[in-house]
DNA sequence: TCATAGATACTGTGATCACAGTTATCTTAT
DNA sequence: ATAAGATAACTGTGATCACAGTATCTATGA
């Protein structure tokens, strides 16, 4: 598996921030589903750990959004309405679509470069039927793009964004038969940015981006 | 004091939500200073509660970078470098415009009115030299315009790049003797709202907001 | 048969202790 | 007087227990 490519947070040095990091990336891959509660006890049990580092690794996530968590009740993946994701995509959209116009004006062939290996490696699993893989290269995907505007801020909050719409993109796919869009889309993305056009690579993420948008659409 | 006023989270049922809220509203007042550290026990010993809400909450702030935190070492107030402070206010007014440009699409007379007593409130504060108070009716003419846009997403990030800038909005107001910039800059805003000119009140906005930036301007 | 009350097995929350790494202070040797 | 080294006072982290709400399931009533 490709798990430790991914970069999350630093402080992989307590055991608190590697429940954190797991699970967000059992959000980007669809193993946790909309709704699906998590028990501090039950995680715990199964990671081998305490209670301690699992509960502040909910209580994080909580805070980020990315979970949801009532008093004396067990925190729970949110479960959106339409109106809610739609609202989700939507900001999630306008950081990515910043992101990509800054990226444009910055971007070195090195970048082409990897972006393109990752868009090898999401049709290798997609023609396998690895979605998890799948899930989780179209993040890397993604998240490469806003770290390359160099601006930490947005790509935080971007990367935020993308974990909390994980569960519904994850939902979303399944529904989508084999037509490859998402390939077109991302070579699209690429070529834009490899061009330097700024805008066109806004316009392009942008669609990419509210392209689970459409399967929850009720109109912001 | 008009601290109740302040509706920060929702779970004000627990302790640790509780501190969490408190020490946000001093990071917006200016009560704590760039590069300040935090001890948990200390905290602990001041509220008069046990160690684990304190804990709890200075982990939750540092996962939304509002406060900062490596291994073992105690955590601290962000001390940003002109560069990062001036990348921080520019997604900061990124996310203001945005709000404000929906918001007057969908302003009510109500709102006017609410931001009108808060901008009297300001006067008011600022004439008594009451940094304090100013500052936080200045985060709440802020946040009342990010939740206008009824985009809850939109909200919560924009409020929390508030909390983050403002340390240093509370250090670079002490620079400004007794001009009233931000006063002009609010009527103006108000009345761009009011009159649902949605690309005046974003322009506005944007400057409003980077008007702390240009105090640690060294260009993105 | 269905509804309702009660018991039981959950849930997160808070307190407290032990531990290990970091920082600061003070002493000692050069 | 200055620098280096030991020691003491901090720091966050993790484990464990007690507690109080919440949900679920079962038994008892009509």
């Amino acid at each position: 598996m490709v798990v430790q490519n991914i970069k999350f947070h630093p402080n992989s040095s307590n055991l608190s921030s590697n429940v954190y990091s797991q699970l967000r990336l059992k959000l980007i891959t669809g193993d946790l589903k909309p709704g699906e509660p998590l028990s501090i006890r039950r995680l715990a049990n199964e990671y081998n750990y305490s209670a301690m580092p699992v509960r502040e690794a909910l209580r994080q996530l909580a805070s980020e959004d990315a979970l949801v968590g009532a008093a004396k009740k067990a925190y729970r993946v949110p479960d959106l309405s339409s109106e809610e994701a739609s609202k989700l995509f939507y900001v999630r959209a306008a950081l990515e679509g910043a992101s990509a116009e800054i990226a444009a004006k910055k971007v070195l062939k090195k970048d082409v470069k990897y972006l393109k290996s990752l868009s090898l490696s999401m049709d290798f699993a997609w023609k396998k039927n690895d979605s998890s893989s799948f899930l989780e290269q179209n993040f890397l995907f993604h998240s490469y793009i806003y770290s390359m505007a160099q601006n930490p801020v947005l790509e935080r909050m971007a990367e935020n964004l993308y974990i909390r719409t994980g569960p519904w993109l994850a939902q979303g796919i399944k529904n989508l038969s084999n037509s490859n869009v998402w390939e077109k889309s991302h070579d699209g993305i690429i070529k834009a940015l490899s061009e330097k056009n700024s805008v066109l690579a806004r316009k392009l993420i942008e669609e990419d981006s509210s392209w689970g948008k459409q399967l929850y659409q009720t109109d912001v």
